[in-house]
DNA sequence: AGCGCAACCTGGAAGC
DNA sequence: TGCTTCCAGGTTGCGC
């Protein structure tokens, strides 16, 4: 499930590889997954140069020269690849074929995800991305924190809420959650400027870790060029429930906040007072 | 505002 | 072996 740091390896390895490039072809495999019907979107991209590929959140995208973007929101299973030319393969939606004969093919084993394209300027009308809060690791901690010291919902809820702040997904949430020591049903408000200042530093850091070990492959995340990332060997609770805590032995628990399953170690995150 | 829950999907794992 | 059920989770939308 491609969070913030695997949607940025992701893009720095399209962006090395795909800049310059024209785009010459598309092949809406499965049209489901366009946000608009081939007949209109394929023209905003068809014949434009890649001028380079970026992250924002969790998306993808791809500049074009003149000022259009191709979009790619991978959800849960998707990945966006670039290689040598291939036949179909059975969980391929969207194919680009570019002007060295290479192909861009995103593929989506469970249909979560979705491409879409934009005109000219048209990104900066798409509602996704203007509701999305600021990044992470473009953003000092003390404006992250105030972000959530005012509020009173479970501060797992809020960092996976995209408007609070952009890119975390379950995985780093527990994560950073865990090396700042923090319950994850604690309240915005109860963290306190320094508990919510700790979060994020946390947070960027391991953040930071994860791009640097090309990201996490757990099912099947790989980065543009089909290969795993490592960042799921560095795990302190993440999936690890009922093993011991690295730091203090303790049996790691699970348990539901905001609908996702939250791991966490009792000892060293201990449930906040009501 | 916050929270719970269903829906969207598929495939792997666990239970019977 | 073969069936059913559960689970994974990003996002939206609905109801309380």
């Amino acid at each position: 499930m491609p969070e913030l740091p695997e949607v940025e390896v992701i893009a720095r390895g399209l962006c090395a590889t795909l800049t310059g490039r024209v785009i010459s072809g598309v092949e809406p495999v499965d049209p489901t997954r366009l946000s608009e019907g081939a007949a209109t979107l394929v023209p905003k991209v068809l014949g434009a140069t890649v001028t380079g590929v970026r992250r924002r959140a969790k998306v993808l995208l791809v500049d074009m020269v003149g000022g259009a973007t191709l979009a790619f929101h991978l959800k849960m299973t998707g990945r966006v690849v670039h290689g040598p030319m291939r036949p179909v393969d059975r969980h391929d939606r969207t194919r680009f074929i570019l002007d060295d004969g290479s192909l861009l093919c995103f593929a989506d084993m469970r249909r979560f995800g979705y491409v879409c394209a934009f005109g000219p300027g048209g990104l900066a009308g798409w509602n996704f991305l203007r509701r999305v809060g600021p990044e992470p690791l473009e953003t000092d901690p003390v404006t992250l924190a105030g972000r959530v010291v005012s509020r009173t919902g479970r501060i797992k809820a809020l960092l996976l809420d995209q408007t609070v702040v952009a890119g975390v997904g379950n995985i780093y949430a527990d994560e950073s959650l865990f090396r700042a020591g923090i319950h994850p049903r604690t309240r915005g408000h109860s963290l306190g400027r320094a508990g919510a200042l700790r979060l994020f530093a946390h947070l960027q850091e391991v953040l930071l870790q994860a791009i640097a070990e090309n990201g996490s492959s757990i099912r099947n995340y790989v980065n543009a060029s089909g290969d795993a990332g490592a960042f799921q060997n560095s795990f302190a609770v993440y999936g690890r429930q009922g093993l011991p805590c690295a730091a203090c032995k303790t049996p790691l628990a699970a348990i539901k906040v905001a609908g996702r399953t939250s791991t966490y170690c009792p000892r060293c995150q201990p449930e906040p007072r009501p």
